[in-house]
DNA sequence: TACTTATTGAAATTGATTTTCAATAAAGAA
DNA sequence: TTCTTTATTGAAAATCAATTTCAATAAGTA
């Protein structure tokens, strides 16, 4: 459904709307655990059978330009992407199945400002991820 | 002046002492910012011309198991490593020099349990990191 | 000192990402 | 619709980082 939205997204900002970008941004859109640029070329092509790897590349380097996917940093890597969530939010991940969950968590006010009176530090901008298991895989 | 306990713990945990390693460490040891292994390499050359990259990969390897030091997260990437703080401790990085300053975050209990909560996630670790301008840095 | 074996650096290998390029197809104009 | 322009494509080649292999070396202990 809002995958339409995201071509358009592109289309408003110059780029040709394509089946090899339809095909990737229906996998990333709907999917709700961060995905490798292989992980989106595989299942891609499921829909797609021409889909080129680098053509994924290409993609997800302007869909994250738009704003409309964002990098997840992992221990196992920092190569993975989600569909980014509305305004300012954090990740919550599920150490086992790898599902996302965003919250927010604009309570960090006084922490930053307690850390950047200590400190000296003008703050800019904070990473906050949390991990642990999500209500289902909680119950194996 | 801590190289030294570096080098007594890699010993502790049977790994021998070479001059390869004294050179990784005694980089490391002192860097107030993060290093990738290529820095680390470049660096340390200057004290040990025969130094091999492939080394200091294995050697980084090593002192991250021990957690002598951590990986640093960054937009740009995240292959590079610092001096682990003592404890469980998070980062501000300035944005512009690179400088690491180490600070405690334990205040994000609250937090950490409000999302519990709200999500039925089972809640095990964090990740926070600040972004900004040291005050050296503000200055300009 | 001699011996055992972890460690080394160079070279080869792997794997991921980027660049190049000619063919193709999208989007707007006629 | 058809035509024209030009962004986009996938394959192949190139690049880059990281890992593995291996014979030579040197650390630590007896």
């Amino acid at each position: 459904m809002s995958a339409k939205l995201w071509l358009a997204q592109l289309h408003e900002n110059g780029y040709r709307i394509t089946k090899a970008r339809g095909a990737v941004v229906e996998i990333v859109e709907t999917s709700n655990r961060a995905l490798t640029p292989v992980e989106v070329y595989d299942m891609a092509r499921k829909k797609y059978r021409a889909l080129g790897l680098v053509t994924v590349y290409r993609t997800l380097e302007k869909l994250e330009e738009l704003h409309l996917i964002q990098r997840v940093h992992q221990p196992m890597g920092c190569q993975a992407f989600i569909s980014a969530g509305h305004g300012h939010q954090h990740l919550l991940l599920c150490q086992n199945c790898g599902q996302v969950e965003f919250f927010e968590g604009d309570d960090l006010d006084v922490l930053t400002k307690s850390i950047a009176k200590k400190t000296g530090y003008q703050i800019n901008e904070h990473w906050l991820q949390l991990f642990g298991l999500c209500a289902a895989c909680r119950k194996n």
